[in-house]
DNA sequence: AGGGGCATGTAAAGAGTTACATGATTCT
DNA sequence: AGAATCATGTAACTCTTTACATGCCCCT
């Protein structure tokens, strides 16, 4: 089983909800750190149901086929917890930008500089974006609540987006020194 | 052309190499954000010598095969400038661990402490060898020098790895607070 | 009448990982 | 004699993206 299975499985321990409910949350994100397309959750709900660790209630819905509401079986949950405690490797390599700053010295300084003040606008808008919404979550509530896991990842996300444009802005102050 | 490519023209672009050479680079990250195994990068750099961005001589090697130096070509390096040009898009979702925490409240307090204290150590670890690395390198030489560039996604790593570790101490404080 | 949201699926293609395969030279 | 390093490739599989496909209901 797969991130993508797991994630699935986190957002169903907190309320049962159809395959169309899941992919509108993750089309923007679990966790602001991971995504995926419709096409790629309703194979991942039947193979998590076939594996027992969801199961579904079809309604009578709009459109050719049946609505399913899936619900967190008891071996679910006990799948989750044991993946959450498997040991943890380090991963979260890739990432693109990075991999353009190694070339940069291909760039003129205007060039550079444009790219990489685009780049931290990007952050910026969504630290913004980040930051609207802890006002509204405001402080973690007791680690056993969902809503503490819920702020808890919003955190990473705050932290991820400032150390993004801290680096941007380290760029800059070296790439704009002395002609 | 993917990023993988590109990866391979930036490193190209400093020295010629083999493809055993650029593997070896590979498998343990370009830029520190960027991997890749010897089976993906062959098939890669016959795509960009038949797409004319590389080219290759052949001197007689150990092993059944030949083995083969490659060169970037002047349509490379341009194609590699047109590459790092090109508007952004943010990216960087996909982190295991975040899904993971997203469902923490799963665990009791001392399993979860143990998880995020194991992670933390990776990370710490991991800030410890850029540190010595960044130690070796020095100050960061003219934005127009390959040693710039690569100065500069060390920082990358540096910086992430703090805002990872202070990420981990946010939620060590918080899950330690009153039992 | 047409557009958007609800709702579910499959197919094809690209990117990445793991495993299979070969064989020479150098070190222990 | 065996292991490690040099050196290059292919095959099978998984994960992700993009596109195809259907059809009801509600709002304007």
């Amino acid at each position: 089983m797969s991130v993508l299975h797991h994630a699935l499985l986190g957002l169903l321990a907190r309320e049962p909800r159809t395959g169309y409910q899941l992919s509108k949350v993750m089309v923007r994100q679990v966790a602001y750190f991971w995504s995926a397309n419709h096409s790629q959750i309703y194979p991942a709900l039947h193979r998590l149901e076939t594996a027992g660790q969801i199961s579904s209630t079809a309604y009578d819905g709009p459109g050719p086929r049946d609505t399913k509401v899936f619900t967190i079986t008891a071996a679910g949950r006990d799948a989750l917890r044991a993946w959450l405690v498997r040991p943890t490797e380090i991963g979260a390599d890739r990432d693109e930008f990075v991999v353009r700053v190694f070339s940069l010295w291909l760039l003129d300084r205007t060039d550079a500089v444009h790219l990489v003040e685009e780049h931290r606008a990007l952050h910026a808008a969504r630290l913004a974006t980040y930051r609207s919404i802890r006002s509204e979550l405001g402080e973690p509530a007791d680690p056993g609540d969902p809503q503490f896991a819920q702020r808890a990842t919003l955190e990473a996300g705050l932290s991820y987006q400032q150390h993004r444009i801290s680096w941007c802005d380290w760029l800059l102050e070296r790439l704009r020194a002395q002609e």
